[in-house]
DNA sequence: AGAGCCGATATTGTCATACCAGTTGACAAT
DNA sequence: ATTGTCAACTGGTATGACAATATCGGCTCT
């Protein structure tokens, strides 16, 4: 038929409330600087009839500016933004990642490996003390990646897999939490990374090795391992990072 | 006069929006698992019935539950349940803190306290490299901390703030976000950690040693004194958590 | 002149109601 | 069996009114 062919082709609409809409363009603003911290934020009825919305749209939206720590909204009083960098949590890391111009902030994508260096060892040595039962799994998914050997992006999303099943297996809810946060941000520049994170994610041998270290229980290996394992990936990172921009130093 | 001593005594009440109080129930039955994850939603119109509140409100409360990634909300479809370790951020990690008894949860405490010492020794580290100029901030702190030699709560305040400063020399944004909910969840159980931190908070010898790492630029040395002084609060941590619960193994 | 009271004013918070828009399933028409 | 229609949910948006609060200027009293 023809039409399964049209069909192919098509992608679903993408649809978007008018309080996210509104959310976009003051956090947009808050993040560009346009907004700078401490200044004052227009009026609820200011901003509906400069957006052209309502009041509960754009009430939602600041509730969630609220939220984020983004704005101080006081009952009566003249709302104000905040510093972000003082106050937001790791949530908004991944809002943080694109910047004005569209591509990606290298400071941010460089900031999420380093974090990713430091956090995946302890969790390997974690997961090698609490949960040793997820060798299995863990074992299957090696198998898996030996199987996807060529195909990079699968690869990629076994590899996530694994990482969360660690996290999962270390029994450390902050964990847990962070590795949501920064996956959110780490999906939203898989494209880039699965270029980069080539030899990382090939390199079957280390997530193997980690597994047989969780599965004895043995703390230390499993540490090593896995800070082996993404010290290739830095070095692939640096490498990119080195030729889209040069470093960039804004201190306050 | 009479009124002075009477006054000081007297606390600011505590006004919170009906949109908070909404959102505070609800998360508080995802927490305990009352509202177990893929549990469908009451409808928007029969919990402002069931809460007593207009339906902004309760909009406003599920804009915040969806920005958490606690429920999962879609026009025309019913609203469901999430399963929050799988999709929350790290900011939620310190609604977590608080059992439903009203004490601490000591899987929480354990978990931030890990993954500070994950953190740490790696913030010293990139600092040294990075942020020497902060060294004389660093310093006098320290210093400060020699002069509250006994007074717990004003070194814990010293402490926080050089952690602070030492976040921003990082020039990493994802370890600054990350402080800042650590932090958060941190600043909650305050009480208890100035006690069970002691020998941590008064090490100024340690404090002092990662100043001068960092003033030198000597990233490993910066690294391996950060290391040694988080390992103080570790020991205390641990020996608290043992008498308070034994292991909870919560496994899915 | 200065401290404290006070009220005008601007702002956010809450509410009620209505209507618009998307989803689902039943059911008749084809 | 497929398709189109419709009704009854659901969340999304709009509007206007009123309450609660913060801010600031002017006022009074000292």
């Amino acid at each position: 038929m023809s039409e399964s062919v049209a069909i192919r082709q098509l992608r679903p609409v993408q649809r978007q409330a008018l309080s996210d809409a509104v959310y976009e363009q003051l956090r947009h603003q808050i993040v560009s600087g346009e907004l700078a911290a401490g200044d004052p934020l227009p009026a609820e009825r200011l901003l509906c009839e400069a957006l052209g919305v309502n009041r509960g749209s754009v009430r939602e939206a600041l509730r969630r500016l609220q939220q984020a720590r983004l704005v101080d909204v006081r009952h009566g009083g003249t709302s104000r933004v905040l510093d972000y960098r003082q106050s937001a949590g790791l949530d908004f890391l991944a809002s943080l990642l694109l910047t004005a111009t569209g591509d990606f902030d290298p400071d941010v994508v460089r900031s999420v490996m380093e974090m990713r260096s430091a956090l995946a060892p302890d969790i390997a040595r974690l997961a090698a003390l609490r949960g040793r039962d997820v060798a299995a799994k863990l074992h299957s998914l090696v198998e898996a990646m030996g199987n996807a050997h060529d195909d990079a992006a699968q690869l990629q999303t076994l590899a996530a897999e694994f990482w969360s099943r660690l996290v999962d297996a270390a029994d450390n809810v902050a964990y847990r939490l962070a590795y949501n946060s920064l996956l959110e941000t780490y999906e939203r520049c898989r494209q880039l990374l699965v270029q980069v994170l080539g030899d990382e994610l090939r390199d079957q041998a280390s997530y193997a090795a980690i597994t047989k270290a969780v599965a004895s229980g043995d703390a230390a290996a499993a540490e090593a391992r896995a800070r082996e394992l993404v010290r290739r990936g830095e070095s692939g990172i640096n490498r990119v990072l080195g030729q889209i921009k040069p470093a960039r130093r804004t201190r306050t």
